[in-house]
RNA sequence: GGGCGGAUAGCUCAGUGGGAGAGCACCUGCCUUACAAGCAGGGGGUCGUAGGUUCGAAACCUAUUCCGCCCACCA
């Protein structure tokens, strides 16, 4: 305080919240001024997040708004409580989705990616980044989002794609990496492996057909269930229970597979279960993961009858060149010609689809490479279970065990062309295979080299995102000031995609988890709570909100609706209601302006003596809202932060501050008392807009600059401390005595039908202690009472001091309320209705008499709890006994 | 099959041991010169069900029903 400021005022000011002209002048000042810049060099405490990069294909849908949104409250609050911030900005070269853009562009001007070659579809795909890939950045500008943009970073840049390759061959130094021919998730459509994550798991009606296999030496024969008829000719086996009592006599004896004539044998496997079907399971090797793993423990052969595209191959016999689903249906269709169909039943069963084009995923056996995950997960769930890494809410960590311990071995590499490609070259003269940072000349035995074909998942360099984007391989300023990351904020859905492994990757290369809070926030559906999808028609799509709302109204809604567990259900109708705060919020600033302007706000002009009991309110709550908001920002209490903000400054600064300072600021409690207003609300406002920032930033920066704040931008100001005030409790429960008082004064007056602009002459209060404070509290305020209520005068009753006749009245434990009305009473209502309380309050003693009649509550509570109780019971006594006379009066 | 979350006012949700709250919606009255995107007042809930712990349970424990989600090698 004492300083001297001059508010630009209400200039430019629109008389309603409009955010159109706003926000892109403030967000093109804050890149000019640079604020989002973080400085590896500085000295304050470092803060830093990550983004999880969009796709580079992306356009921001709510998710990201929520997401965005959560991290820009966190990094703008960081700023003004001066920490050096970094929040590092970037997109994702999201492999299958890109390629998969660029080819249906290509394919619309009748070409293809193979048509194009390799290296020129590469080239194609970066101009098509060049082209559009900026579009999510621009939009996440559009909500608001701090990053340093300077830092911008893209999965595919040099030095991620460096570090990429780094991270592959020391993995493969140190055998994390290997190559081999498995049973892989395949998608027949985007003719790439899938690692297990990338399929989607959908239940789904098929059928089960029972298949009879004759035996080989012609007596009778074997029925078998499968749902898949079409991988018949890749059996290689029958299995059944080696404690199976039914069928275990059968191993060793040789069975006709259908169709193809192929002689197999009957093995046992603990994989065939004897409850299901005929307890015999035929064993297809090249085609189901179980059988796969039967095959290796047996030795069996691999048979593939399909090739990459879903379509039966050479092993196919006559069904050769048909599509598998196509085959499956000639199939069936031949068994039952040749009478081998033994049944046919529907059957619900989880079916897998690429979780990019929806096509049902093949297992199909092929070469790739794989993460040996196992090792590197240990140490990770050691990690979070030491406390390393905290998830918030915590259960996710739950999720994030389960999945850990389970964990299989991750098939990294992809067939596509869009990607890092696998740094592995491989002679074909001698076989050797050179795992290398750089490419190799020649091999060793002079041979040419070959490149592998294929490239990483993506999800591998997001896995490096935290310490990639800073510089690693190299010792940067950026990792030594910002990692580990503070924390990390993203949706559940990717935390096996990338939390995980990007924990694993931290541990493992920078021995260090790359983050310490995780933030889990939930998913934003529907009003309905359904998924937004465009097939539903459902989706609200971010930019037009922005667009007709403004940025910040749909920042507060998701900040408001983002309770820790729980999904957000958004709809427009909530948007709107939460730009009316900011409306409230306009037309509060608007109105202090007016009143502050072209008026000195000295606060050296008021001593403390010209405060009166409400402003000494104001700067209390204003203390404690800020410890709170603080509070609650730090433990990433978003949903709570933006209503204790709502409520506070609608409930109390504009519901009742404002009000009561309306005559002070006319000038009629004089010249000190309106300088004394002018300060409170000056200051008030002040930390109401810093507190308010993180969430909203471009109207509180617009009504900063009105104000006229002296600190520069909103952004660089410093994060309000709480204030010390002398007895703020006693302030507090003044003015909450006053507040129940004014309602209980509109609550008579609306019982009596009256106007709310009438005036009143008069009510009678008779306070329970005559002597106490709250005599003076309601003499010195009673010009505000009367602003508050229009009644006139409040005539305190001294101690046995009758009350005028025909009143309303209201009781309290502390006080009674008379308002004399004079003819218009209506006797017989007003007796209905103190006897209706009356009733209500007989309910209320007799559970609490019955309580302290309970021995052992007196006993077993805490006396401060039993003492309470006593009092509240003879308050209520009280209460009860006063209401009685009054009733009694009124016959 | 394993795991997680939810069930509180018409709707959406707060509320982690001391007799249930908010916003929206609804009803009544007000254009009171910051704001009708507003102001004031009001009605409305045996806190999913059943047990248990406790002096005391919406909250803690157990079981159960329903809804949602995730994981898993369901022929």
């Amino acid at each position: 305080m004492g300083e001297t400021v001059r508010p630009k005022g209400l200039e430019g000011l629109s008389k309603s919240y409009d955010p159109a002209p706003i926000e892109d002048k403030w967000y093109a000042r804050w890149i000019e001024d640079g604020i989002f810049k973080a400085d590896a060099k500085s000295g304050k405490p470092p803060f830093s997040i990550v983004i999880p990069p969009p796709n580079v294909t992306g356009s921001l849908h709510l998710g990201h708004a929520l997401d965005n949104t959560l991290q820009d409250i966190l990094c703008r609050a960081k700023r003004m409580q001066g920490y050096n911030v970094l929040w590092m900005p970037g997109t994702d070269h999201a492999g299958i989705a890109t390629q998969n853009v660029v080819e249906r562009a290509l394919r619309e001007e009748g070409h293809s990616r193979e048509s194009l070659g390799r290296e020129a579809f590469v080239k194609r795909v970066w101009e098509w980044k060049e082209e559009y890939g900026g579009r999510i950045i621009n939009q996440l500008k559009k909500l608001g989002a701090s990053c340093d943009w300077n830092r911008e970073r893209f999965t595919m840049d040099g030095g991620l794609s460096r570090a990429v390759r780094k991270v592959f061959v020391e993995l493969y130094r140190k055998d994390l990496i290997y190559r081999g021919k498995y049973l892989i998730n395949w998608c027949p459509r985007c003719l790439t492996a899938l690692s297990d994550l990338e399929v989607e798991h959908k239940e789904t009606e098929g059928r089960l057909y029972s298949v009879k296999y004759a035996f080989a030496d012609g007596k009778g024969s074997l029925t078998v269930m499968t749902t898949r008829p079409e991988t018949i000719m890749g059996d290689v086996a029958i299995a059944v229970h080696p404690r199976d009592e039914r069928n275990r006599h059968l191993a060793g004896r040789e069975v006709i597979v259908p169709i193809c004539g192929r002689v197999i044998p009957v093995i046992e496997d603990n994989l065939a279960d004897p409850e299901f079907g005929t307890g015999a399971l035929k064993i297809t090797p090249a085609h189901d993961p179980n059988d796969f793993l039967v095959g290796l423990r047996h030795g069996l052969e691999q048979i593939q009858v399909m090739d990459d595209r879903g379509r039966m191959n050479e092993n196919g016999g006559k069904y050769a060149g048909m599509e598998r689903f196509e085959a499956r249906k000639a199939i069936v269709s031949d068994l039952a010609e040749q009478g081998l169909l033994a049944g046919e039943e529907r059957h619900g069963h989880s079916v897998g689809h690429c979780y990019r084009c929806d096509t049902v995923i093949e297992p199909y056996l092929s070469e790739q490479w794989f993460v040996r995950t196992r090792p590197l997960a240990d140490e990770d769930v050691r990690a979070v279970k030491e406390g390393q890494i905290r998830f918030v809410p915590e259960q996710w960590a739950g999720t994030y065990y389960q999945w850990m311990e389970n964990i299989r071995d991750w098939c990294v590499s992809r067939q596509l062309w869009w990607g890092h490609r696998i740094p592995a070259w491989y002679c074909d003269d001698c076989g050797e295979v050179i795992v290398s940072l750089d490419e190799p000349e020649t091999c060793a035995c002079g041979g040419k080299l070959r490149q592998d074909e294929d490239v990483l998942d993506t999800w591998f360099s997001s896995a490096l995102w935290p310490f990639s984007t800073m510089g690693w391989p190299d010792e940067t300023d950026e990792l030594a000031a910002f990692y580990p990351t503070s924390v990390l904020v993203t949706g559940f859905d990717i935390i096996f995609f990338w939390v995980a492994r990007m924990i694993m990757m931290g541990c493992e290369f920078m021995e260090k988890p790359p983050f310490r809070d995780v933030y889990i926030h939930a998913l934003v559906r529907d009003e309905k709570g359904q998924k937004m999808s465009k097939s539903k028609g459902n989706v609200i799509d971010p930019l037009v909100t922005i667009e007709k709302y403004g940025a910040d109204a749909l920042r507060f809604t998701l900040a408001a609706l983002t309770v820790q567990g729980r999904d957000i259900f958004l709809s427009e109708s909530r948007i709107e209601t939460y730009r009316f705060f900011l409306n409230k919020l306009w037309n509060a600033s608007r109105f202090a302006l007016m009143n502050l302007e072209c008026a000195a706000c000295d606060a050296g002009n008021c001593g403390e003596g010209a405060l009166r009991l409400h402003d000494r309110w104001i700067i209390a709550r204003m203390s404690e809202v800020t410890e709170k908001m603080t509070e609650l920002l730090d433990g990433y209490y978003f949903g709570e932060s933006a209503k204790l903000m709502y409520d506070f400054v609608w409930g109390e600064l504009c519901d009742w501050y404002l009000e009561l300072s309306k005559p002070a600021l006319r000038g009629d409690e004089g010249p000190m008392r309106k300088a004394a207003s002018q300060s409170v609300i000056y200051a008030v406002f002040r930390d109401v807009l810093k507190l308010l920032h993180p969430i909203i930033p471009f109207t509180t920066e617009e009504l900063w600059s009105a104000f006229g704040y002296g600190e520069g931008i909103i952004g660089r100001a410093e994060w309000p401390e709480p204030a010390a005030l002398e007895d703020a409790s006693g302030v507090l429960s003044d003015m909450d005595f006053l507040q129940a008082l004014a309602r209980a004064m509109r609550n008579l007056r609306a019982e009596a039908k009256l106007p709310p602009q009438k005036q009143v002459p008069v009510m009678c209060l008779r306070l329970k202690d005559v002597s106490g404070d709250k005599a003076a509290v309601v003499s010195e305020n009673a010009d505000l009472v009367s602003l508050l209520t229009k009644v006139e005068k409040t005539e305190l009753l001294g101690a046995g001091e009758g009350k005028p006749p025909q009143c309303l009245s209201t009781v309290t434990g502390e006080w009674e309320l008379f308002f004399p009305v004079g003819e218009l009473l209506d006797v017989e209502k007003e007796i209905k209705r103190l006897g209706s309380e009356l009733e209500k309050l007989e309910k209320e003693t007799e559970r609490t008499r019955a309580k302290l009649s309970n021995a052992n509550f007196i006993d077993r509570a805490p006396a401060e709890v039993v003492e309470k109780e006593r009092a509240a019971l003879e308050a209520a006594e009280s209460q009860k006994k006063r209401i009685e006379e009054n009733i009694a009066s009124l016959a």
